[in-house]
DNA sequence: GGTGAGACGATTGTCAACAATTGCCCTTGA
DNA sequence: TCAAGGGCAATTGTTGACAATCGTCTCACC
């Protein structure tokens, strides 16, 4: 999923951009925590220029909070914060699928099909199934993104949202508990693409990530309840 | 519109972010020209240091591109980038619509009128017309957009995609050239939102600004054709 | 014993010098 | 005359040092 760079050719700023963004993205640095800036640049083994490029960017990007001269830390999605993700990308998901419908060419469309039987097999094998379901499904939403060719919309999709949610999946190492049914969806999705039916797509789509909204909230409300009971 | 903090309690690098950020909005500095690190640090008075940070998130907002080791300049906003964007509006606003029908206090329903009623009279007045059509405008959806109360669609809209909106109208000193038109769209949205009728409130906001966009979408027509003759 | 003021340490913000890469211009050769 | 190659200037990338601000700890005073 990840189109990288050639790690030459690129600035060290950029790359400790990068490196950042992951080691916030998989938990590595954990949610809420204070960042150093002097820790971080040896860390990765740079100056703190650099660092401090990198540390700006990914902070419009609402992976970092800074504040003034006391210093940064990890953002700490909540579950509020979540959910609203999840209706900007109800909206804009649905739109990026209706226009895939009307755009994607049948190179693309053929790529949809490839994905989906990849995810068919993996749900056979059963193996490695949690990291693959969710890297596996973020591929999917990417190329139908992709395909709406909407450079704008792509961008607030995968360059700012897609982070936020991987680093939601990691910080709650949440499994999808609906494998099959999410894969249906998909497949549904991909047939109403393929037959150009682009407000077909955009229903469906909407309602494939509202069940993945309402699937969270269900379970957070069960973590809840289970927390509560086991404090008393 | 501006909601602007205090000039004293913020750190250089974001002063410079604030200035460089308007004068690429305002035109000030002509988009697609190249900017140099040096003759901007001259400029706001500041070290090349801050205003690398500046640059970078400004960057991220995508006001600047950068290429490695040549250099930034300003981005300039292609006609397809516009109507992109409107799109993408078209969605997210729609949907900051129902939300403000759904959640908006009293109060915040009361200013929505106030604003109205400042455009009536200005509409009277027929002075300065253009910029407090093009600022009161913003604000108009500003509101509207704060009253989703939601936090991910509030960042996208407004510290995002308006920047990039205002830009264009600089850029190409696009008079909306239907005043009355939008001022009646606008009055008839406020009062589905007053109505609690959020499917209304979506569709009529969904509806005024793909008037917007057809808008601006004839106007290059014309421009285009104009140009294409005075050529020939 | 508790509260407040002041000093200290640590961290961030800023700056100016140094290194590296790019694009341009001039020279050289066919 | 034109094209190719190398050197030079200008600009960006990087670094380490210096300045400013904040939080905390301690000590004095109530």
């Amino acid at each position: 999923m990840s189109v990288a760079a050639p790690e030459s050719s690129r600035t060290l700023a950029d790359r400790v951009f990068s490196l950042l963004q992951d080691d916030i993205v998989r938990g590595e640095i954990p949610p809420g925590s204070k960042v150093s800036e002097t820790e971080l640049a040896g860390r990765y083994g740079v100056s703190r220029g650099p660092l401090r490029e990198a540390i700006r960017r990914l902070e419009s990007r609402k992976l970092l909070e800074r504040v003034v001269h006391v210093g940064t830390r990890v953002a700490s999605l909540s579950f509020d914060d979540l959910i609203e993700i999840y209706h900007v990308r109800e909206a804009l998901e649905g739109m990026a699928a209706r226009l895939a419908a009307e755009q994607m060419s049948t190179q693309e469309v053929a790529g949809l099909y490839d994905v989906l039987a990849q995810h068919e097999q993996q749900q056979d094998l059963q193996q490695d199934t949690a990291y693959f379901q969710r890297e596996g499904d973020l591929d999917f939403h990417y190329r139908i993104i992709q395909g709406s060719h909407n450079g704008t919309l792509s961008q607030m999709l995968i360059g700012e949202l897609y982070h936020l949610v991987r680093m939601y999946r990691y910080q709650f190492s949440s499994v999808a508990n609906r494998p099959q049914k999410a894969l249906n969806e998909h497949r549904r999705i991909v047939e109403a693409i393929e037959a150009r039916d682009g407000e077909m797509a955009e229903l469906l789509m909407r309602r494939h990530i509202s069940s993945a909204r309402k699937n969270i909230e269900t379970q957070y409300a069960a973590h809840k309840a289970e927390t509560l009971k086991s404090d008393n």
